[in-house]
DNA sequence: GGCGCCAATTGACCTGGATCAAGAACCAGA
DNA sequence: TCTGGTTCTTGATCCAGGTCAATTGGCGCC
């Protein structure tokens, strides 16, 4: 994590080496020149839970890579229901291409930092490097598979199916190295329980009560709210539907 | 719809016209080289609702283009429970890009016609057009933004809501240049209660007993339990939420 | 026309998760 | 260490939508 800042704080031109490592930033398709380009145009920021990132409905000037942390993208109702159709993890890039306004709420969920840049600067280079352009169609391809798998957790699974869903989608992201295998894990959760509540199109109420259930079983243990150790990953999977 | 076809049967390499006269397809990406070589590759298909175009976990050698008619995209459960994660509607593009399974199963919901090319030939003209794989970008940004309307309406909206928003879904799409305005709109439903039950996360007693309601207050009338009257756009699209 | 089949509707009942209402735990600041 | 606000948990009740069970309607076929 520190590593990351350290890139970024040197100012020296190989902006996003930390995304390219991960395999899926957007900045490793450009030559140096290009980099060096970016580099002078880019910025990083850090970003405090619950800060917007980007308003629905605004216009977006410039795109980001996340480097470390959570953002969650968000849809609202009039009325003020809401659910969140997407998390994006490091390194995921956030931004709609060839439109100028989002239609989606983006809003950190942990704090985050970002690497981000001007649309234009994007834009042009898109335009230069089909390797570019290559990379957002792959990310976007990913983001689409993990929409529609998302789909079928909502429309048809139970609450408790719900819920170990998303346990296991954060176990998997927090250390995909340990994907498959591994018994036990340990993590962070990254979001409240409003926030699960609303990724899962569910109350606050009905997920507290499901992972009361799921601790009375000894699949998992909670301390301080969100430090979650699950015990036996293979009944959460049994539990999250196949 | 014919006209469709007669640029296929005529045998000439003008392959696709139609589709890049609406403006999504993909092959007006194309220069007529390639179009010579893709025209010898591709095939013309025509197929009966129920057939299934491409198998959950399948080997996927072949993309394509919907010339017309309804392709629905599914996920199922073990235990057979099922949700529709996407329509395809003419002229959208089949296939999934970079992979080689198909995550989805893909059926036709109605008569479909499709035209379809190796997965070899595509990838081969992907490599060489940039402008095919912008093109591909652009799709696979629109069928996300579709994804995640969805999700909002499966986590958050009552049945008679959902209802509604599917309505206007299938509305908006059967004749998008009337999209703005009209009051009064006629269609057939292009799928039956038990599709329309899976893309919405229901029960089909569900659905149609808010088709009932929705004819019992004037909004819509059925008739042959498929051709749709909206009598009132706006009154169902007070009932989707905003 | 009558018959069989499948899709859609309707009704009666049940239940999973929402809603409403207290508490308990956590945490920041003084 | 107390204190006040926020988040989480737990309990009691309710209801939208699911389940189960007929019935009706559309349509091809004999």
């Amino acid at each position: 994590m520190n590593l990351r800042q350290d890139v970024h704080t040197a100012g020296i031109p190989v902006l996003c080496q930390a995304c390219e490592a991960r395999h899926r930033g957007v900045c490793g398709a450009l030559d140096s020149d290009q980099l060096v380009a970016l580099a002078k145009a880019s910025s990083k920021q850090t970003i405090e839970p619950g800060a917007e990132l980007v308003g629905d409905m605004e216009t977006v000037d410039h795109y980001s890579n996340v480097l470390a942390g959570v953002v969650k993208l968000t849809k609202t109702l009039s009325d003020g229901r809401q659910q969140i159709v997407g998390l994006q993890f490091a390194p995921d890039f956030l931004g709609r291409p060839f439109k100028t306004e989002s239609a989606v709420n983006a809003e950190a969920a942990t704090n985050v930092s970002l690497c981000s840049f001007p649309k234009a600067a994007i834009e042009r280079m898109m335009k230069q490097s089909p390797e570019l352009e290559n990379r957002l169609l792959r990310q976007t391809l990913k983001e689409l598979d993990e929409a529609r798998d998302w789909m079928l957790t909502l429309g048809r699974k139970t609450a408790s199916e719900k819920v170990a869903s998303f346990l296991l989608l954060i176990a998997n992201h927090i250390d995909p190295t340990l994907d498959e295998g591994e018994e036990k894990v340990t993590f962070d959760l990254p979001l409240t329980r409003a926030d699960i509540a609303d990724f899962l199109g569910l109350t606050i109420e009905t997920v507290s009560r499901q992972f009361t259930k799921l601790r009375a079983d000894g699949v998992i243990s909670i301390e301080n709210n969100r430090h979650v150790t699950v015990a036996r990953r293979e009944r959460l999977e049994a539990r999250a539907g196949r």
